[in-house]
DNA sequence: TCTTAGATGTGA
DNA sequence: CACATCTAAGAT
C-alpha cells in the first residue's frame, strides 16, 4: 500500500507517478493508466480557483485524502489531495486498465468491452461505485481503498488536460505509453473554440 | 470516424 | 449559470 509520504509532492509528480500503479477499491482494481494534475495556486481549471469550500478542503486534510464531487449533474470524479508545502493540489482519476472484479464493473456501466469499462472520470467512479459519501476518505490506510506501487517502471507521456475551458494549453495530462484503455488518446485532445468565434462562424 | 445535443445537481 | 462528462444519433 502506497503511504502517505508519496501524496507529500507536487501535484505534477504525483499525477505522472501514480501512472503504473493499481488502484483498489472494495474488490475491484485496476491500473492508473491516465491521471490529470490540478494545482491550488495558479491553475484557473483548479476548484480551488473559484470554490472556497476547495481551498478549505485542502487546509484541512492531510495529503493522501479523497476529494470527490459530483459534476454536470451525474458524474462523480475521484480525486486526491497532494501536498508539498505551497504547492499543493489534486490529481483527478480519468482512466483505469480493469484487473478484479471485472464482472461487478460491467453490471454496474451496463458495459461488456473492458477498453470502455473505465476510460474516463465518470466511467472509473460508476465502475467502482464511488459517490460523494467517499468524500474526505483517506486513501492511505485502509486496504480496501488504497494505492498499490507499479511492479516496474512505466513509460509515461504528457498531454493537455480534457474538457476545461480555462488554463487549456498546461500539459497536465498523463497517459501510461501506448494504453488502450484511456479516455483519449495522446494527441488527440480538441481545444475548444472561444465563443465569439463560434458566433462569427454561422 | 467525427460532431452535436441533451440529461442533470450544486456551489457561488 | 457554469461545469475536470457520457451516450445516442446523425453526418462525413
Amino acid at each position: 500500500m502506497i503511504g502517505r509520504e508519496f501524496f507529500q509532492r507536487d501535484p505534477l509528480t504525483c499525477a505522472r507517478e501514480l501512472i503504473g500503479c493499481e488502484l483498489r477499491w472494495d474488490g475491484c482494481a485496476g491500473i492508473v493508466v491516465e491521471t490529470e494534475a490540478y494545482t491550488a495556486r495558479g491553475d484557473e481549471a483548479s476548484h480551488t480557483f473559484f470554490r472556497k469550500s476547495a481551498r478549505e478542503f485542502v487546509e484541512k486534510h492531510p495529503p493522501g485524502t479523497a476529494y470527490v464531487y459530483l459534476n454536470y449533474g451525474m458524474h462523480w470524479m475521484l480525486n486526491v489531495l497532494v501536498k508539498h508545502g505551497d504547492e499543493e493540489g489534486f490529481v483527478l482519476f480519468r482512466a483505469l486498465e480493469p484487473r478484479r472484479g471485472i464482472e461487478l464493473m460491467r453490471q454496474r456501466r451496463g458495459q461488456e468491452k473492458l477498453s470502455t469499462l473505465c476510460s474516463g472520470p465518470g466511467k472509473l467512479a460508476q465502475a467502482l461505485a464511488i459517490t460523494g459519501e467517499h468524500h474526505g476518505l483517506d486513501l492511505c490506510s485502509d486496504p480496501e481503498r488504497c494505492f498499490v506501487p507499479a511492479p516496474a517502471p512505466v513509460e509515461v507521456l504528457s498531454d493537455l488536460r480534457v474538457g476545461i475551458t480555462k488554463s487549456t494549453h498546461l500539459p497536465w495530462r498523463f497517459l501510461k505509453s501506448g494504453s488502450l484503455y484511456a479516455s483519449v488518446a495522446h494527441g488527440k485532445v480538441k481545444v475548444p473554440v472561444p465563443p465569439a468565434q463560434r458566433a462569427r462562424g454561422r
